[in-house]
DNA sequence: TATAATTATATAGCGTGCTATATAATTGGG
DNA sequence: CCCAATTATATAGCACGCTATATAATTATA
């Protein structure tokens, strides 16, 4: 280990950007885009761009801009709230729904290669240490 | 852990990324820029941008525009090679030299944060498998 | 030696993150 | 009830990744 944590966190998450994108390319998607899509098959309520940020914990720009590439590609649709009209609800269009399972099983299968040759208890060790990283930043913030 | 690894890896990043940054922005640089001085004051050798694309895993346009970064604030100059025309050496300018030590110090405090309260034994095992999981990536690309 | 292949750098254009700022709708207080 | 504060969304502009492509210099080969 002749590298600085930082480093490997860096390049292990640039990475696996590029494979997931890669995956998905077949099908018109990034990686961030299909979470996304995911998202919001999983959830049964109604999802407004809100909700998306929390969720993913990025900023209202960030997610506006993945909405937007997602409606040009018809993949969702956004239509005014009637309680709220401030609210825009995201709504998946037929053409999504079709590949959610798609979707879904590349990103099972990026996760399994990752953790490929690893045991049991050094998974749950590492995992443990994942926690407690994430959360040295983020007390860091808030 | 409700989240799966790949979030972790993801979020991990981007917070210390963006405290790095935030650290970094008082002289002017981010945490790609310093990286890159910090490679230029350590190596006794002379630096082309090719060299810090294999040092740092990064394509050419991706250097090239950081490097174009720092020329614009004066922190390298860029000079022809005399052996070779297609190379240009980077060096390092008076001012970034006498800012290396606030970098150094930032980025030494950082990975202190970022493995606070974390026991040698499980900081070992989690070092090993941030490589397995790094290879694991690698090898599907290699 | 002339041409082809390789190497180093640069440019165009894109996605995803950010901050700062604007706009429109709703809520709340005087 | 009206104005201020809050909330949701949108826009501008930036850094840093990327791929694809171009250009110039060098090296290798026919």
């Amino acid at each position: 280990m002749d590298r600085h944590i930082g480093f490997y966190f860096k390049k292990i998450f640039q990475i696996m950007e590029k494979n997931m994108n890669k995956k998905l390319e077949k099908i018109d998607l990034t990686n961030s885009q299909a979470s996304i899509l995911i998202y919001l098959y999983k959830n049964k309520e109604i999802v407004n761009q809100r909700d998306i940020e929390r969720k993913f914990e990025l900023t209202n720009p960030t997610v506006n801009g993945i909405l937007n590439r997602l409606e040009n590609k018809d993949f969702i649709k956004r239509t005014v709230s009637l309680k709220d009209a401030r609210n825009k609800e995201i709504h998946l269009t037929e053409k999504s729904i079709s590949l959610i399972n798609e979707m879904r099983n590349e990103a099972k299968q990026l996760e399994k290669e990752l953790i490929a040759g690893i045991s049991k208890e050094e998974l749950n060790i590492f995992k443990e240490v994942l926690k407690k990283v994430f959360n040295n930043l983020q007390g860091g913030i808030k």
